[in-house]
DNA sequence: GTCAGTATGTATGCTGTCGCACATACGATG
DNA sequence: CATCGTATGTGCGACAGCATACATACTGAC
């Protein structure tokens, strides 16, 4: 992660804010690169910084005694990784992984704290993200019970997807393992069937996506009832 | 569900508040009873109140598609139903289904609305309170995915037990299958091996807990997880 | 006491996923 | 262009949980 140099903000939250309101927390930012790979914090510690995301994703894991994390939600740019903060406790609960490269704005806990408290539009608008974030994990908790591999695979590509605005992107079939709490080799199957169908491409870690329509229809209805209920609050992606 | 005479709060939320906090608030309450098997709200339906428990427990099942719900979260008297309204959204995204009967106090939305904008400190309990129940749902998505039927059966039926707080309460096996999203069946087997440990007793629908030291060594780690979490944060059950 | 309804116990065969293991293929690096 | 590390393909036995089905047992109503 570096400092970046000055990039316009194309995340939702702060978009919707006006300019008097989002004024004193520009003036509070810091622009970062967020880089595929870096963990910006550990389950347990400290929230040191909150992020509205430009692009790129960050993967939410929780852990899971005897098991490896699973992921329990995905931030791109139309929200904020860091909820706890909002939510006045200091402490992560989850493991927030930068899963696709891209840019933030960083903002320090004690001044995030600081403005939430004098910015209602902020904290409306976030407590709007926050719905449509607690109907993902909420669905997640359901699809992973009921739903197979390669409907849940399907549903994750979308997700991904959305959030990175390109039809490519640097995924293995390991890392979507760890992502899905499944085996790699389970993940290679099912991705071998989506190729198949012409759906998806992809080679040594990059990934393509073919027939996004297609994909849609391989998916869990998972995908559509979380995207249904984030269009009725108008949280976009 | 009927409205009740005076019973006093034994709501954690509301018992967090100051007598001046908490004043406006019970000039606009309701006392109900919740009995058992009644639904609060349907998924994309508008609530209509938001209910503080005094005791009895709600459980909120998010429909999947293609199945009957599954369980995401359990409300008790450490809580509320109905966060969706604290967020700004007027649609449940949850079915609310009393599982065991109990009181709430029962505030209108609108009034609820007009309180929240002005009760900073209630704000902080319910953000607080919120914090928890995300854990618990992010949890539970985890829980869904890796742990096996017996494990999880004892980690719901102690999450009951510390709400009902009694030894002993209604629920058959065809009900608890619904919550975890199991067969029958599997319930009457994974029952059965706990019933012969001694952990648990029951007979028609009535469940008795007989060891719940057994019962924590048996049920999978998120139980203990889920705890501890709400513990850092205060948020007693 | 009989009956009906409901709750619980049990069986069989099937499928998805698991754990483990190894084979193959690609690509960067020297 | 040879080599090595990494990514993907595949096979096999084990098993949890599934669908379906039926048997048994308890309880309250008549």
């Amino acid at each position: 992660m570096s400092i970046a140099k000055y990039i316009p903000a194309t995340n939702s939250v702060l978009r919707s804010l006006s300019r008097k309101d989002s004024q004193r927390l520009f003036a509070r930012h810091e622009q970062v690169n967020l880089t595929y790979g870096d963990v910006l914090c550990e389950p347990g510690k400290q929230l040191r910084y909150v992020y509205f995301l430009n692009s790129g994703i960050i993967s939410l894991l929780a852990p899971v005694d005897g098991h490896a994390s699973v992921e329990v939600g995905l931030v791109g740019s139309e929200g904020m990784a860091g909820m706890a903060l909002f939510l006045g406790v200091g402490v992560s609960p989850v493991r927030m992984l930068v899963q696709g490269s891209g840019t933030a704005m960083r903002i320090k806990a004690a001044a995030f704290r600081h403005e939430i408290e004098r910015n209602p539009v902020l904290q409306r608008a976030l407590n709007r993200y926050l719905y449509g974030f607690m109907a993902q994990v909420a669905q997640t908790a359901g699809c992973n019970r009921f739903h197979r591999i390669g409907t849940r695979l399907a549903r994750w590509l979308l997700m991904t997807h959305d959030r990175i605005r390109s039809n490519e992107f640097r995924l293995t079939h390991e890392f979507l393992a760890h992502m899905l709490g499944v085996r790699r080799a389970g993940i290679t199957l099912a991705a071998n069937i989506l190729q198949k169908k012409k759906l998806i491409r992809y080679s040594r870690g990059k990934i393509t996506i073919l027939n996004r329509q297609g994909l849609e229809r391989a998916s869990c209805g998972c995908y559509r009832t979380v995207n249904d209920i984030c269009e009725h609050i108008s949280v976009g992606i």
